[in-house]
DNA sequence: GTGTATTATATGTATGTACACGCATTGTAA
DNA sequence: TTACAATGCGTGTACATACATATAATACAC
């Protein structure tokens, strides 16, 4: 389904303005797709991302803010996501002994063994979004990593 | 900044994996750009959104799911945000005669007013985004209408 | 016409976001 | 050293999401 059919409009002001909501459609679409594969792993899109960028590092340590920065989402609310990773015993938090002000997040084996259960559901699930083949995906790729200014 | 320094990785299983992230990532600094312009208004994107679909059909009446069916989010959730552009008096809720079980939403001249003051911003801020020129969008916008299989 | 299924809307809960702020710790300049 | 700025983490609030459920009204099969 094209973003036309998918608002009812094919009323567009601009190529600009298409592409800036076929963009954040396509996007929803994707998210929502990876996130119904995951809900058999009692996994959130974000929690997954934490746990691998986490396994990602193993077994170096990582701090909350290493974990920010390595985010799509840029977000400021890590500690919440971790929670809910420490309830369901998947990481640990330590107190860095460096630099008292930093939370030492360590996966736990537990999360190893989800996300090794995980991991080929995710790659399946990225590959069955689409039909298409890798000479339009590289272009696309050089497209969008051109699209923003900055 | 692109995606690989974006997330401080470029080590991508698949052209896949890289597009699958890509769209989100850009479609994440899409919609946090627009909010960013939309703030002025006291809106948010999800707000403008319904506000413009209200006004695209004005005079004509929209129910709830009329609504629903016109966002890019198929959001079950149109209720709670017509909920706080009440508050804000932009739109009315009015029970419809013919069904009741359905409830009409009308933009308010206050809600019509500010979107006229919103709109441009809102246009420029697509324009702002990007540097690319119309033939590279159209070629984008021709690959994200082949992305998704169905 | 009656009973059941469907539809339209609303709401409760868990999760996520942005933003503002607080607290403790660390860095730094006087 | 001491004062102040910056940093890292956590939390409160408002808003948004998915999902499950509730309620009322309508549609439909019989």
């Amino acid at each position: 389904m094209t973003l036309q059919e998918a608002i009812k409009s094919s009323g567009f002001k601009s190529e600009h303005q298409k592409a800036a909501l076929n963009i954040m459609y396509v996007a929803y679409r994707v998210k929502t797709f990876i996130s119904q594969h995951l809900k058999q792993f009692d996994l959130t899109p974000e929690q997954y991302n934490v746990l691998r960028i986490l396994k990602g590092k193993y077994p170096d340590e990582m701090c909350v803010k290493d974990i920010a920065d390595r985010l799509i989402e840029r977000s400021s609310n890590v500690p919440r996501i971790i929670d809910r990773l420490v309830i369901k015993k998947l990481v640990r938090r330590i107190q860095s002994g460096s630099d008292r002000r930093e939370t030492i997040i360590q996966i736990t084996q537990a999360g190893i063994n989800l996300l090794i259960a995980a991991d080929p559901t995710v790659d399946d699930a990225n590959k069955d979004l689409t039909e298409m083949n890798n000479t339009d995906l590289k272009t696309l790729n050089e497209l969008l990593d051109r699209y923003l200014k900055d």
